[in-house]
DNA sequence: GTTATTTACTTAAACGTTTAAGTAAATAAA
DNA sequence: TTTATTTACTTAAACGTTTAAGTAAATAAC
């Protein structure tokens, strides 16, 4: 191979000086601009990637203020919605070869703050975000927005903010759950939720209360139960001792790894799904078929919504000119009913 | 506020300007260098954090040679072992102040190579990997490490490349899952897989045919079912028409997915678990415990493999002087019984 | 009291791109 | 034939850091 090169990583410099050209002309040619001959970018082309020429990043962000990448900010990666929405989102950046940090909050407020604080910098275009369930406070998401960072939230927004979002509907999905039970049954239903600020779980709260109320079922805050938000023997004692004491006949689980944790306390309960007991829960593992018994769960459109999400940033981004505080985007959950609400 | 900056993003520069330094006092007191007095420091450190200041990173990349990021190759995320792995990645990388990309092959050799080519731009610090299954040819990483890129390879290695590599015992582990079904009473038994280079999927169906060996239990290739390596329905009638053809009495799966679809390729059947079909999967699905019945896994060692393959990374970056290549860690996965063998 | 050393800074170059502005040659317009 | 325009480049500055090298003042050594 005659490359001039001798292994060390080449530049755009040393990429001019092969071909006698400024390092102008090869900056153009890569990006095709009109300026330059199509020879010459023939020339330019060939030789960069004969020669294994990639343009550095940096370089590039820094001159530009650009820097092609994206952050996406979720409480917990080990979560079959959140994957799914980064699988969304990927499918989306992927082909507009733009790059994607990943942060963890763990579900801490305190963590979400000095990440965002972080992204100032310049160091992404913008940031998709589902924020933790104790965010209460939105100074730092205000920050980046005055700092010109576009966000758009997804799942879990903050609705008092002026941001794009792209939600599914919880209350009405909580809503359909609740009645569900009820037609199957149900005359004691519990809750089983976490705590926290963020709309999901108040919307679930709600749409749960709502669909009692109206079939005038009393429910008082016995019957709700605060889980942590991760999954931990903790919980699974949790509901054991509610279902001890209150004995419900139905339960609306409002997130994914609570699933686990109802079915362990009714297995050692020797509670049966669903003759003494009926469960519908919010989750997109796919296990939720083969599970004893198979659960009826409400299915968000994960995928969707990281596609519906990365695209009003690409939008943005690309200046045409959409107001990202105006876009207010909510699919459809669906309600896939199995025994584990049957008779 | 009198921040003097009127909300425009605050640079060095401009820090400096406020506190009548030079730019490089800046710098060295926010890094706490030796040639700068205690005073200045606290000055300079008051007045960054007042103003917001945070660090341009493609500036400081550009000129250190460093980007504090590191790529993370995976075939899926959607799989409860890679988002794990991810969050034991996170668990150190976080501390360090590193940040993460994640990039998604599909599992096609193509997407990885393209993906891996990009790496020489000094967008990365250094690579974790865990390779498509179809990856054979591993001229992209040899280049990549010629490049001076340092690379952990976890789960999924090149055994032919001189990398260091985080996997977990494959061959044994398959090797104990066998026995055991062999040991509750199985005569034949098949190995539902995926067809790839990688050497897990090998080692796996060594593993299988060894225990097989010496139990004096014949097998042919047609007790072997290559699955596509993704969730479809597809995967779930190649496993009925097996099982209908070469009515095994066991099944050992070797990736996460494939237990949804050979339950319900069983309920489909009208097979009983374990009665007429006893089931052990590689996965760390979380559901395991609760599905009907309980499934008997090979849990991984998920959490503690991203740990150990970005300390190895860490380790070789902060100039340690490891030699990678001569780093192989193999921890133990765990054979987890449960009624899915049972009788 | 002169010289050497230390302290606490500053100056300026460098990292690898992009791009506005400039230019010489070729072509078109008058 | 002269002038205007177009083509295809180059020059040089800029992006925001870091750091080697330099320096003036203060302190120490002799």
């Amino acid at each position: 191979m005659e490359d001039n090169t001798n292994g060390k990583k080449i530049n755009m410099k040393a990429l001019a000086k092969v071909l006698n050209l400024s390092t102008a002309t090869i900056s153009k040619a890569l990006r095709d601009s009109y300026d330059i001959s199509e020879q010459t970018k023939a020339r330019v082309k060939e030789a960069a990637d004969r020669l294994n020429y990639v343009a550095n990043p940096h370089a590039s962000s820094l001159r530009k203020h650009l820097s092609n990448t994206i952050a996406i900010v979720i409480p917990e990666i080990a979560d079959s919605f959140f994957s799914q929405v980064i699988n969304g989102i990927e499918s989306i950046a992927g082909k507009e070869k733009y790059h994607f940090l990943i942060y963890l909050t763990h579900d801490s407020y305190e963590r979400e703050v000095s990440i965002l604080n972080e992204f100032t910098s310049g160091r992404v275009d913008g940031v998709l975000i589902s924020v933790a369930s104790n965010t209460s406070d939105t100074a730092h998401i205000s920050k980046l927005q005055q700092a010109g960072i576009p966000i758009v939230f997804f799942d879990r927004d903050c609705a008092q903010l002026p941001a794009a979002s792209v939600t599914t509907d919880d209350f009405n999905s909580a809503y359909l759950a609740t009645n569900h039970l009820v037609e199957q049954g149900c005359k004691k239903i519990s809750l089983i939720t976490v705590q926290g600020y963020v709309s999901i779980f108040s919307s679930r709260e709600e749409g749960y209360r709502k669909a009692l109320m109206e079939h005038a079922i009393v429910s008082g805050s016995s019957d709700i139960v605060y889980c942590a938000n991760k999954y931990t023997d903790g919980n699974i004692t949790l509901i054991s001792e509610h279902m001890a004491s209150a004995r419900p006949d139905g339960l609306l689980l409002t997130v994914e790894h609570l699933a686990t944790s109802a079915y362990l306390a009714c297995h050692q309960m020797k509670l049966r799904i669903p003759q003494d007991i009926k469960i519908v829960c919010f989750t997109n593992q796919i296990t939720a078929p083969v599970l004893d018994p198979p659960l009826t769960t409400i299915l968000q459109p994960a995928f969707e919504m990281g596609q519906k999400a990365v695209g009003l940033l690409f939008e943005y981004l690309s200046h045409n000119y959409i107001k990202l505080e105006e876009e207010h985007f909510v699919l459809p959950s669906r309600l896939v009913t199995r025994e584990s609400t049957g008779n």
